[in-house]
Order: structure tokens, then C-alpha cells, then sequence
DNA sequence: GCGACAG
DNA sequence: ATCTTGTCGC
């Protein structure tokens, strides 16, 4: 996977803050993705252990979920967790996995934010500048943003609203359970980030290459 | 000043 | 995210 890298990542929260206002204006959050030429996904997740990040993206079929490749990285922890600013944290090391990845995937899931963020460039957005290639960002829990009551049954799904903006969409991928918060990274528009995440969840919550991803990322 | 706050 | 056993429900 060639990558676009953008900035260095060693930054004080400060600086990260105002790179963000910098970099929001590239994120391109209304473009469709062709879902009838989708051949292959990606799963991207980070887990942290003992000062330690490891990276996994798993690349997967689609539709049929069946495995095409893995790419894992691991380094130091960089920087703290604060709320608006993960992708400074996961960043560096999603950078060396991506950079290790041979298959070249129509689109990339990820465990967090797209749009969907204060300064509407979460970890999906932030990271697709670095693929140039469709993100999408799956988050398990809300950031920002208010929203209607949300039907019980799989498939349904609200407009994600913030400061009079819709900035995506709260999901349900399974009937009966917490909703995902659903927002496009970089190259794709919230329709098609619905379609594509409900299509990549045929029986869990979380879409199949998130929940492998996921799986891979936490076997320290 | 108080409450909210992806992973 | 991570720390952790049993337990409720389909």
C-alpha cells in the first residue's frame, strides 16, 4: 500500500490541535463509494498494553469475508489519550502496518471517528489522507453529536447531528444492541458508509474485518 | 465554572 | 483501551 504521509507526529497537544483546522479542509466527506465495485475491505484496530501499541489490519473479501492478507506493527505508545486527538496516538504505528501492507483495499474500516469529531477529522479522516482511498470510521461510542430514538431492529439508523451539521449516522447493526456511530473518513459519504458497514455485518455487531482486526491486534 | 469526552 | 466472573437472554 503506498502511502501519502502528510506531517511528523511528534507534536504537543497544542500543535496537534491546530494541524488538525490545517488538514480537516483536504477531507473530502461527500463522495459516494461505488459499492458494486468493492472487492476488498479493511479491518484497522490498535490495542495497548504496557506502554506498547500494536497495529493490525486485517484485509478481507468482500462480500464473503474470507482472509486476503494480514499486516501488524507494534512500537511504543507516543501519546496520551485525549478525547479529539486519537489519531496522534495510533497514527505512528498504523503508519508502519499500513506500510507493510502488499494488497491494495477499496476501503478501510476503522475503530473510531471519520467526520464524526469536534473539528470533523477523526482517525478514519486523518488516515485517509495518508492512504488516498476510501475510510470509513466505526465508532462504538459517541464523541460528539445528538441524535433522534433509534429503532430497535438491525438496519436502522438516524442522522448524527452536531452544532446544526449532520456529521453521520448512528446504526444499528444488530437488532436489540447498541448502535454504531458511523461517519466518513476520507473519499466516501455517509449513505454509502452505512451501506458498506451494515453489508460488512451479517451477524455481529461489529463489521466482520473490524471484529478480525480486533481479534489480531489484542493476541499479545 | 460545570459537564462531556472515539480508544 | 484495560482491569475481570458470573450471568441474563436469544
Amino acid at each position: 500500500m503506498e502511502l501519502h504521509p502528510r506531517h511528523a507526529w511528534d507534536l504537543t497537544p497544542a500543535e496537534a490541535v491546530t494541524l488538525q483546522r490545517q488538514l480537516r479542509n483536504e477531507v473530502v466527506a461527500d463522495q459516494p463509494i461505488d459499492l458494486s465495485a468493492v472487492r476488498l475491505v479493511a479491518g484497522v484496530d490498535v490495542s495497548v498494553k504496557n506502554e506498547r501499541s500494536r497495529a493490525a489490519v486485517l484485509v478481507v473479501t468482500f462480500p464473503g469475508f474470507l482472509l486476503v492478507e494480514t499486516a501488524v506493527a507494534e512500537r511504543p505508545t507516543p501519546f496520551p489519550y485525549i478525547p479529539g486527538l486519537l489519531s496522534f496516538r495510533e497514527g505512528p504505528v498504523l503508519e508502519e502496518a499500513f506500510g507493510r501492507l502488499r494488497a491494495e483495499p477499496d476501503v478501510f474500516l476503522f475503530d473510531g471517528m471519520g467526520t464524526a469529531h469536534p473539528r470533523r477529522i477523526g482517525i478514519a479522516s486523518h488516515m485517509g489522507l495518508w492512504l488516498q482511498r476510501p475510510t470509513i470510521g466505526v465508532g462504538k461510542t459517541r464523541l460528539v453529536g445528538v441524535n433522534a430514538p433509534l429503532p430497535e431492529e438491525k438496519g436502522a439508523h438516524v442522522p448524527l447531528i452536531d452544532r446544526g451539521e449532520t456529521i453521520g449516522a448512528v446504526v444499528r447493526t444488530r437488532t436489540a444492541t447498541h448502535p454504531l456511530f458511523i461517519s466518513p473518513g476520507h473519499l466516501a459519504d455517509i449513505p454509502s458508509a452505512v451501506e458498506l458497514v451494515l453489508a460488512c455485518s451479517p451477524k455481529y455487531r461489529l463489521p466482520e474485518p473490524i471484529r478480525l482486526a480486533h481479534k489480531t491486534a489484542g493476541d499479545f
